[in-house]
DNA sequence: ACCGTCGTCTACCAGATGGTAGACACAGCG
DNA sequence: CGCTGTGTCTACCATCTGGTAGACGACGGT
């Protein structure tokens, strides 16, 4: 816990962040069967049995990087909801802090639906971490539909249609590009904008 | 063009289109990368060589089997479409049309998400069949808005949030896991209810 | 009867992949 | 000083990968 005993930990710690960084990157964007340990410790300058040092396998280390992604991710879903007010705000809050995501760390997305196309072990893993936040966005949509703030319908479906939405126009370049999007800061900002008043007029009634 | 001259024809395709459904299935639900030469061999009875007989590559087999899948997508959506009426008509049977393809072939819409997800080349591949399709489409929208019939907004965004949103309802499997729907084809239909109720709400004025 | 083509096969191969075994340097500590 | 633990390395390895070379049988046409 003292200085000196912590330094030799931040010296390791900063190798390790390196390659948990470097997974994270690799594995959200080429996807997993694409990332090879080699190719992962070259670019590190390493040679690939330091990886194997901190994690024993290819999945313990997919694993890793899904449980420090996780976090990652309800933290600033749950940060923006917490900083908004209730209704539809709460949702573009959301949706806001999914773009911001997407502009600055588009990995962690696309992590996310790199894992929900693995399946299982993989996805529950994630799942186990998001399970409560889910728990607590059906409940919120919910009451407020029951309050009058929301049109009324299946909230766990409305969740998955948002879920679909908000990410897809968030984080599929190709699928832009085939409309002739090319991504840049100023169409995700006019994206945002035009997701969220898709949003607001498929759920705020009147 | 005989029947003499078809018959050893039709042998050579009975097992030629085989293979191409196996890629399909094999590339749309495990991805291309997972998915080994050997083991789609396999799966047929076959040598690798076959593969290699008739595609002289794995991409070339992707190729294939892309442009197989690209004019059967477009196939079925053009119908949809032709068959269909005006305004929001149109665009619930264009819902119809995505989740019956959901239900009995979802390798297809499989291979879709993997395609963009590959990127170019194979997304190039798939978008030029694609492409004709889209321009109408945002066509459509775009001509719809001015006759009222549907909301005003910027036509390739929505029709990025629209597929978004269709495609994820109907296709990914992990995200309805996590709010607690299991697959069936009574959820199914209820997903697409919801969803056409969903675009609805957002799409028609007033 | 012969020839060419077509479909399939066996036999290989070079390279990459995930993973094991073990040596070496170096630090803190008794 | 020597012990021990940590991080990194070299050296291997079995397996799988996409792909090449070439043989073999079946079959239709001449």
């Amino acid at each position: 816990m003292s200085d000196t005993e912590a330094s030799p930990e931040v010296d390791a710690r900063t190798t390790h962040d390196r390659l948990l960084d470097a997974a994270l990157e690799s594995f959200g964007t080429k996807g997993y069967d694409a990332t090879s340990l080699d190719q992962l410790a070259n670019e590190l300058g390493v040679r690939k049995q330091t990886i194997l040092y901190y994690h024993p396998s290819k999945v313990a280390l997919l694993d890793a990087v899904i449980d420090r992604s996780a976090t990652e991710l309800t933290d600033a879903l749950e940060d923006a909801a917490a900083r908004s007010g209730g209704g539809f705000d709460r949702i573009e809050a959301i949706v806001r802090s999914v773009f911001r995501l997407a502009v600055r760390r588009p990995e962690l997305l696309g992590l996310l639906r790199e894992v929900t196309r693995l399946g299982p072990p993989a996805s529950n893993r994630i799942l186990d971490v998001f399970e409560p936040m889910i728990e607590r966005a059906t409940g919120f949509l919910a009451s407020e539909m029951d309050a009058g703030h929301l049109r009324r319908c299946d909230a766990r479906l409305l969740l998955v249609s948002v879920y679909s939405t908000i990410v897809g126009v968030a984080t599929e370049v190709e699928v832009l590009r085939a409309v002739g999007i090319e991504p840049s800061l100023r169409s995700a900002a006019q994206r945002r904008r035009e997701v969220i008043e898709f949003l607001r007029a498929a759920l705020v009634p009147d």
